[in-house]
DNA sequence: CCTTAGCTTGACGTTAACGTCAACGTCAAC
DNA sequence: GTTGACGTTGACGTTAACGTCAAGCTAAGG
């Protein structure tokens, strides 16, 4: 078995974020670490929330809309009505990311035509190299 | 030919923009459309720099990083040190957008199990559908 | 002439996502 | 006992990207 718990600093420097970021998600109802006294406990299923949110944000998801999906995933365990609103909102999400990705893939075309050109350029310039 | 000048509310209404915004990217220096008088006057270049803009703002760049890149391309033309950092900018956003694309990949493939969990739920629950 | 539509500048407000700072608790080590 | 590492809670500051007035110009129509 691996670590199972883990300090803030821990999650902070295994993530690259500072510990107020974390706290930051915290009080904004992303994760709930349990207690020893005052200190935070952090278990893998308060690291994996942390993933997913640094994931979602990489995507463009505002930390609000990621509470909304935790939200959803959470109460849609046994509400038929809260199901079929999840598959909605994952629909749409699906829509929007597809096309994310294909703005993303015009652009590298035009850095790769960029990219061509500037080269081109530069060997007319420099002919010894 | 096409129409060649635009007014500012003729931008907005066709990107779905505020013109507020649209002067806003003018004081970035992201824009510099003519006048007439006070008026802005803008044509075709000018509404090519805002699809730019805004396709830059979908793939996640800051309206800073997209004046970078105008700028650079505009001083890249006559500049063999400036092109080969121009190029060096666009691998490393290459790699970005790469590492991004992937993450979106991962993030659709979860929905994709999700909402077959959902649907799967939903069908035990209501057979008769 | 007056109004209305469309445009202008400027100033201040707002939201998200943290950063920064102050003041304090706590526990092990020296 | 005090020092230092690590953690805590507020409170206020900051940046980006606009929104929201306020106050005024200007050309066209009635």
């Amino acid at each position: 078995m691996k670590q199972q718990i883990f300090s803030i600093t821990d999650l902070a420097r295994e993530f690259d974020v500072t510990t107020r970021t974390i706290r930051f998600y915290e009080d904004q109802g992303l994760i709930e670490p349990e207690r020893d006294g005052q200190r935070r406990l952090y278990r893998r299923r308060d690291r994996v929330r942390l993933m997913l949110i640094l994931r979602g944000k990489r995507i463009g998801l505002s930390l609000q809309e990621i509470r909304e999906l935790f939200d959803l995933y959470d109460a849609a365990r046994d509400d038929a009505p809260q199901l079929q609103e999840f598959v909605r909102i994952l629909a749409r999400k699906e829509q929007q990311l597809q096309e994310q990705m294909e703005d993303i893939r015009v652009v590298l075309g035009e850095i790769g035509q960029l990219r061509a050109q500037c080269e081109k350029t530069l060997d007319k310039r420099l002919p010894d190299a």
